[in-house]
DNA sequence: ATGAAAGCGCTAACAA
DNA sequence: TTGTTAGCGCTTTCAT
């Protein structure tokens, strides 16, 4: 049955309906205390009938809290964080929670200006992927709980986090091209600085030193930023074999920039894996539909959605404390054409 | 300054920290009536100090609106679906609105759920990407503003609606590959039946007639939807070839499936465009990094994205009266390697 | 088991 | 120009 009007029906109208007052109906819809199974099923029924639903404003307001959670994340076109965000969202429906999407863009401004408009729509919680380096101490002024995915931007407060293994998964990226004989391996970076890029460097360093090979800082590209990250590593493959650099491998630490330095090695008729192998970073669509597809370290987004899901809830719900927890998840090695 | 309370500071408190009425603050926050500019500058040096941020359920209690709107899509993780996402974020963004992400996931009880919950939560207004083919018409129970987006699943009231002009992209595809000498075109659509997948065809019919080619039947396959889409397609193409059935050229009516039906051709050593032409649509990932590169049909995300959103604000701010418009954006070929 | 009533934080109508 | 106050729809304490 609809209700015509622009309103939505109020509990006391249900509660006129039924003949009760509307602490009853309250107790009825959610199961608090004292009142009669014949009242509650009678309740219940109009409320049916009428297709009542709760003004979540009100009881917002008088609950001081909104069954409703905040994801900020830097791009949600991009294949990684809408991953992460389908999973987030398909968590949170099952507990009864609404997600708010927040697009950051890279922007702080904008990340803080989310921040105080979540905290204003008193979400219970928020999970913060950033696009930052740091965050300032002053964008969480009520305590609202808050789990960090991906990045690790915050220094100041120790905040629970949960991340992938990229000091992991950049030694074994390496370690699969020195053991198929590579020895000068180039590496490409975005120049974000952000944390998950330092840590993939710091893995690749790691497998050389173990493996006895020197370190070239030549060899060493990062992405400056204002292209698209597969057109930039393109060019600077096509620097490199203008300039003849020698080298025998290509460690990217994204796809896209592994699918722009495919494109350039292809362009120059560069035998793949024959005489440079490549590998990049995520398992996303650039890796798997480039030809030759490439070999990539996975990131589980699903999990890591979870995780963090799951940490938020319990901090929500007061189920866990929260605490400056930080989760690391493995991360696993793809092997395709390009090795 | 920080408020280390679990509460946000009220207005009340911001009223009696500058020695006036809570009617006078709100005046100075909402630029509301009459008030001294000396006054509201003290009142606005005083919220920044003590950085308060209005308590949105209590205004949207006491207003009825919430400054938030709802967006249902059926897969956030797909492409098409988060790039439009990201536009129509982008866009509230900047009218000061926060958006809340429903993934229906095709199901149509997630959607009724999602629609009663976004009714709960005030939604000033909903952008609608459905899945289905129809939606019950008991989902709308409050008159909240209502645009869909893509797909036209509702024919019982006549909402406003936003789509791509696929007829006339499978027209000018279907036109490219006979103009290209093409006269056998196998089809691949998908099963879900909805609106665009049907406009797709007659697209293709109508070009066919248009130029004497006879509609065969035994060309137009479907997928059927349990498997992943270029999976499936795959299989239907080993399949043909297999069974020597004649053709000359595949229009998927996805890139995802144009993919799978690459992999295919590719697979079988078909000569691509030589013996075989292809063509997809959307203009995704799909057939911008296959090799070759897929030509298809591009689908203007950002315009469909903003017209959607702003014709629903327009409506919301009751600029423009409901109607049941019907909003049709052009679509441009992509020419590439596979025609 | 049920009802009456206070109060969450805000806006707006009315008074001063 | 400013203050007082009612009331938005709900939960919850306290009576009954």
């Amino acid at each position: 049955m609809q209700n015509d009007q622009n309103k939505k029906i109020s509990m006391k109208e249900i509660a006129v309906l039924c003949g009760v007052s509307v602490a009853t109906v309250s107790r009825a819809i959610n199961n608090t205390g004292r009142i009669s199974d014949e009242t509650k099923r009678h309740v219940l029924e109009i409320i049916d009938q009428y297709d009542y639903s709760a003004n979540m404003a009100a009881k917002s307001l008088r609950e001081s809290r909104s069954k409703s959670i905040g994801v900020i994340v830097p791009d949600i076109s991009n294949e990684f964080f809408s991953k992460i965000t389908l999973k987030i969202e398909t968590f949170f429906y099952e507990k009864g929670y609404s997600v708010f999407i927040c697009n950051s863009a890279n922007d702080p401004e904008k990340e803080k200006a989310y921040f105080k408009s979540l905290d204003s729509k008193l979400v219970d919680g928020i999970l913060f992927i950033s696009g930052q380096k740091n965050i300032s101490k002053d964008l969480i002024s009520r305590n609202i709980p808050f789990v960090c995915i991906d990045r690790y931007p915050y220094h100041e407060l120790n905040l629970p986090n949960v991340t992938c293994d990229g000091i992991m998964g950049s030694y074994i990226g390496t370690e699969l091209l020195i053991k198929k004989g590579c020895k000068r391996i180039l590496t490409i970076r975005s120049n974000t600085g952000n944390y998950s890029q330092h840590k993939r460097l710091k893995g690749y360093e790691n497998a050389l030193k173990d493996y006895s090979i020197p370190l070239d800082d030549n060899l060493l590209f990062s992405l400056k930023g204002p292209q698209s990250s597969y057109i930039e590593a393109e060019n600077i493959i096509d620097r490199c074999l203008e300039k003849n650099i020698d080298f025998d491998a290509i460690f990217a630490f994204s796809d896209r920039a592994a699918y722009g330095a495919l494109t350039s090695l292809k362009k120059n008729n560069i035998d793949i894996p024959g005489k440079v192998k490549l590998v990049g970073f995520d398992d996303s669509l650039y890796s798997r539909l480039a030809s030759p597809t490439i070999t990539t370290i996975r990131q589980d987004t699903d999990l890591l959605a979870n995780l963090s899901s799951q940490l938020l809830y319990d901090v929500m719900t007061g189920t866990k404390e929260l605490t400056n927890e930080q989760i690391v998840i493995p991360v696993t090695l793809i092997e395709r054409e390009t090795t």
